[in-house]
RNA sequence: GGGAGCGUGCCGGAGUGGCCAAACGGGGCAGACUGUAAAUCUGUUGGCUUAUGCCUACGGGGGUUCGAAUCCCUCCGCUCCCA
């Protein structure tokens, strides 16, 4: 079971850099260990970007070891200088706490930390022992073990050393640091055996990797260096996810993916899963879902043989929506694309029209304003931000472009009572997939 | 300190006195096709009481002119070269 971790990863394409390869089989298959990944607290939410290092963990859990959460709330004080061009703002105290509070419920969706299970997972936030890291203790016990010499050859900080215009403050030159002692405080008190990241992470977390040997060596000095004396720790990275068109993953038009509702509804979460390209989906089955070998590999035929029916997509979007916001969440998405892009939804019951339509702006309006000649709807795409324009309103009126309530109206179009569905709603379409739903009370 | 430039619509970028709401490309939006895809094709892309009309716009302000994105002055911002 143990080993089960591995071997998944490796099916999945998820294994992009490991050290001792051979010696971390063994040891993960050898009993329950703990591994952990970290998050920066930039945010009050986290971004798809991020669901690689949960989902991992998740699959860490799933073969019986313990995962652990290591959130950055010292670490977020400083700034990471990685892939930064400029020096960055520092956040203060409250932000970053805040974030890292607000950033809780994400792992709670996914990750098990109830008391219950012998292989609970784990939530801590590095504030609590860099916070207590006196500044000369903590020059003695790790700036020691750091070269200068190799720090400055990093891509993150050379960069910046290069480029007269943007330095780098000691502070962020300092990040690496506290990252790698992280690393060593982990394996240290809480048995820790692995660290585990993006592709990108790996220098980090190999830096990590070195503080534990030479603090080790340091402490024993004259221990026989033998490797089995003292806990290995390891490494292991996830590569970067690509798009098979080459744009950046992670971005719509609208913006990033988040993991929480408040950010990104399970709606819009479902239709990005749903709109994978084919070239993609089988990749993101295995990389975003925990279904089985066997049923990812039915899927993959089917998008083969049949790529209109999209059921991988459609397999991939109720899955993923599920795991972060659960089965309810995702039927309401999957019920709301259906009725959201057939057009459709003349004959929906109040309260089914009302969820559907829930995710989508809407305003209210005063029922009197039906009464006579009725209002144009020329206007009400004005008011709705539906247009920006008349001449807009005018030119999607013509093109053929706006539905209310499922049917396509035309150019002096008017909207009276006897329009609205139960009496009171009225949902407008623009183009594929522009709506607008007015109460009208 | 000396010298040379540049600033145009969402972006890039033409235009150097009237034919300029401003070429062309990108992006956006819409339509056709389709799988809520990709590719392709078409239309459109400052606003207005649908107008061979008016208003607002070419960094800000002022001026020359019948007329300025285009010429002059000035301010602001940016770039490059020399020292």
């Amino acid at each position: 079971m143990f080993d089960s971790f591995l071997k998944d990863m490796a099916w999945r394409g998820l294994i992009h850099q490991s050290t001792h390869e051979a010696e971390l089989a063994r040891h993960l298959s050898t009993g329950p260990r703990r591994a952990y990944v970290g998050f920066d607290p930039t945010a009050n939410s986290l971004t798809i970007g991020n669901l690689m290092g949960i989902m991992t963990l998740r699959r860490f859990q799933e073969a019986g070891h313990q995962p652990v959460v290591v959130m950055g709330g010292g670490t977020g004080l400083i700034g990471d200088p990685s892939g930064k061009s400029a020096e960055r703002q520092l956040m203060t105290r409250e932000t970053v706490e805040a974030n890292v509070q607000s950033q809780r419920r994400i792992f709670e969706a996914l990750i098990d930390f109830g008391a219950g299970r012998a292989n609970r997972g784990t939530l801590v936030n590095n504030i609590d022992w860099l916070g207590r890291l006196s500044y000369l203790d903590a020059l003695r016990d790790i700036g020691k073990f750091f070269s200068v010499n190799a720090m400055i050859q990093r891509d993150s900080v050379r960069d910046r050393l290069h480029n007269r215009d943007q330095g780098i403050s000691y502070t962020e030159f300092s990040y690496m640091i506290l990252q790698s002692y992280d690393y060593y405080h982990l394996w240290k008190d809480q048995g820790v055996t692995l660290q585990m990241g993006g592709s990108d992470q790996w220098g980090n977390i190999v830096s990590g990797i070195d503080l534990i040997r030479r603090h080790e060596h340091a402490d024993h000095p004259n221990a026989d260096a033998a490797p089995a004396a003292v806990d290995p720790a390891f490494a292991l990275t996830w590569p970067l996810v690509t798009k098979a068109d080459g744009t950046k993953f992670g971005k719509t038009e609208s913006g990033a993916i988040w993991l929480t509702a408040d950010r990104t509804s399970p709606y819009e979460y479902f239709q990005f899963w749903l709109n994978a390209a084919d070239g993609d989906v089988i990749r993101f089955l295995k990389f975003f879902t925990l279904l089985p070998h066997d049923r990812i590999a039915d899927l993959e035929s089917s998008m083969q043989k049949d790529p209109a029916a999209r059921e991988a997509q459609r397999a991939l979007a109720r899955e993923a929506t599920t795991l972060l916001h659960g089965k309810t969440e995702a039927d309401n998405a999957e019920a709301a694309a259906k009725a959201l892009f057939s057009g459709e939804i003349a004959g929906l019951p109040e309260a089914t029209l009302r969820q559907v339509l829930g995710n989508v702006p809407s305003s209210r309006l005063a029922k009197s304003r039906l009464d006579g000649a009725g209002v144009p709807l020329l206007d009400l795409l004005i008011e709705t931000h539906l247009a920006s324009s008349k001449r807009e309103a005018r030119e999607f009126l013509a093109s053929g472009s706006v539905a209310v309530n499922g049917r396509k109206a035309s150019t002096d179009e008017s909207i009276k009572a006897s329009d609205l569905l139960h009496g009171r709603l009225l949902a407008i379409r623009r183009g594929k997939k522009h709506w607008h739903l007015t109460e009208w009370e």
